[in-house]
DNA sequence: GAGTGACGCTTAACGTGTTAACAATGACTC
DNA sequence: GAGTCATTGTTAACACGTTAAGCGTCACTC
């Protein structure tokens, strides 16, 4: 029986190790360093995605929900569950919008507010921490080509809004 | 009323720019990369996780599922649900554990090897066309640097497995 | 000012990430 | 060989990622 092929135990073309996967890289390095956070957000009790929203609109004050989505790497169906959430739990509110009434206008209450205040110190201790184990020259180097990365990549495989104000 | 904070236009202490925090950056990296990869998966109908399923598989051949779910950087539930879909489907065949009857032992099926080798080389193919936007050399260094950035953090914040045959 | 298309946001549906709990088997002790 | 504990894999529950479709509003045209 020669058209059984079980088992292959080594790579053949076209199937690289995981080192040299961009993808699996990736993902695991961001594994590894939540790791360091996801025990902060767990016991505040908050999702790291929920952070990243009250992080927003911390920094950014009252906006509405596209610009939301866009400064927190949230799709808009993820973030609108998440406002949802948020809203519950007392930490946003949110008021119609006034120019444009198809607007949700997002802000942080004071609840939320807290919320950032207090976790700052404890998060700029974890990067703190990470910086002391790989290196702080080193995490720029990699922050930088981490960026350089996104905008070498940044174009063609036809993405739905990536031809915005780019075509002459 | 100086108890109000509701708008905080500038970054505050402990708050940093997108551009300096790890798990921002790692996140908008992956997907851009996976920006790439996302139209090839979906055309051939299976996803992202399914795809490091049976690509683990016709590496390593028959295997039970707790090496596929290290191997494939999945987590044990995941696993189960996506071994359920690739075994309805037609992918994956199981069978009992022999000298453990705990154990699944999962393997590739005729149709789920022919999956892998016709999507190597397209997969390949995105590879390099990364490779040529970004620069091979690049590539090289951020996996390195992605590599050495894991084996530094890879310990302390207690992670239930991180112990295993390392503390004499 | 009705028609048409774009926009802002939500909901739906499906698959995965994450944690906890569970059932079944194995390994080990006494 | 009953007791105890670890291991293998699954299910449950909740939240998010992703795509598609829907609803209300806006803008613009004729």
């Amino acid at each position: 029986m020669n058209d059984r092929k079980p088992v292959a135990r080594f790579p053949r073309a076209g199937i690289m190790d995981d080192r040299q996967s961009l993808p699996i890289a990736l993902l695991r390095a961001r594994e590894a360093v939540m790791s360091y956070f996801r025990p902060h957000h767990r016991k505040g009790g908050i999702t790291e995605q929920q952070w990243r929203v009250i992080r927003v609109l911390y920094l950014d004050g009252e906006t509405d929900a596209t610009n939301l989505a866009r400064r927190s790497y949230l799709l808009a169906p993820s973030l609108s569950r998440i406002l949802k959430d948020l809203e519950a739990a007392g930490f946003v509110r949110r008021r119609p919008g006034t120019d444009d009434s198809r607007q949700s206008l997002l802000s942080l209450s004071p609840k939320g507010s807290a919320t950032v205040t207090r976790a700052a110190p404890f998060l700029d201790g974890i990067h703190r921490e990470i910086a002391r184990r790989f290196g702080r020259d080193r995490v720029d180097e990699l922050l930088a080509l981490l960026a350089e990365l996104e905008n070498a990549l940044a174009d063609p495989p036809a993405r739905k809004d990536s031809r915005r104000k780019q075509q002459p």
